[in-house]
DNA sequence: ATTTAATATTGACCGTGGTCATTTTTGATT
DNA sequence: AATCAAAAATGACCACGGTCAATATTAAAT
């Protein structure tokens, strides 16, 4: 029995919530300090910690929502066929992940879940990345010796490695478009 | 004119080094603290941030050490020939990298040089380890369309991927090698 | 041996995430 | 309306990484 849920609750979780997107909207997702969430909400900073597990929880909600929105965007279109228009059609979505590194490194920190029962915004964004991605694949006209799932394990993993590099500065004489260019190329239509 | 650098530096960072390593030793990276470090020391909390910029920065020097260890453990043997072969030839490597999730993280985070001038320890590691499995490609049977550079970076974009997986519940049905091997063979080998 | 400027060390202090015993509020029961 | 147990909110407190003005030590010059 889990009932009892006072409407309290719900209306300050959203006043926790709202904060923490105002402060995300003008300084970005880094200089979140839940002091700041907890005094614009007008609630003690115990009660943070009653409705989010950490601060880490916070950024998941609001990073999968945004991660989220990116990826209906990409659904939107007409399927992509061919690699560069797979690239152009991620474009918001890995423009997102790379908008900071500290959203970067929160993603690739919660990318999977730790257990089964609680799969988190953030997993579950990657594994519909991996399905979105996975569904165009098997549509285009790309390599059938593998099969498309793995097609697609391939393609994030690519995508991660490219935006890692977009971070580094002994690579970035290539730019992040055309590294992942030269990866999808690679792995999706092989000339062997 | 950068010189006098006393004796007294060179042993206290000695001390604040052995000290760490201890730590490590018996309770892990991931317990390590820097109060406890400095107590070991003998030292003042300061004299810590006087030698090491933050504690990530002491971190990537322990863990580049032992990551460099396994890599030389890795170049010691004759060089693999086959996917199987590379995979047992970095299975030290990829053990250390994932022995504790905290030093997964942090490689990760650290993987990329965020200004030329200075290469960090761990963004080091990752370029000799592309280097080393570049090298194996060259002289080794693979597909041919793509250069060996290219090939070695999807290895290492794999390898992490597979990395990651190991660390989340969702799939834990596939073993870090089983998968790594099916990622391989399809990047290095392809029969389309 | 003294002086002295560069270098190293110190530890009280701060920022910020997170905890928990205590107090307040809620809403169902009478 | 009064009661009361469950649920929610509170804020003083802690842990721990990191700072910096003050102090101590070194080693070269005299």
């Amino acid at each position: 029995m889990q009932k009892a849920i006072q409407k309290r609750t719900i209306k300050t979780r959203a006043k926790l919530l709202s904060a923490a997107e105002a402060v995300v909207r003008s300084d970005g997702y880094q200089a979140l300090r839940v002091e700041d969430v907890v005094k614009a909400a007008g609630v003690a900073k115990g009660t943070f910690f009653a409705h989010f597990n950490d601060k880490d929880a916070l950024m998941e909600i609001l990073i999968g929502e945004r991660l989220n929105a990116c990826l209906d965007q990409a659904e939107a279109g007409t399927p992509p066929k061919t690699v560069d228009e797979i690239i152009v059609a991620l474009e918001p979505v890995h423009s997102f992940m790379t908008s900071e590194r500290y959203v970067f490194d929160l993603l690739i920190r919660y990318s999977g879940a730790t257990a089964i029962e609680d799969i988190g915004p953030i997993a579950y964004c990657f594994e519909r990345y991996f399905r979105v991605v996975m569904l165009w694949l098997e549509a285009a006209d790309m390599r059938k010796d593998v099969p498309p799932e793995l097609l697609a394990e391939g393609v994030q993993a690519f995508a991660i490695q490219a935006m890692s590099l977009r971070f580094c500065a002994l690579h970035s004489a290539t730019t992040f478009t055309d590294r992942l260019e030269t990866y999808l190329d690679a792995w999706l239509t092989p000339t062997s």
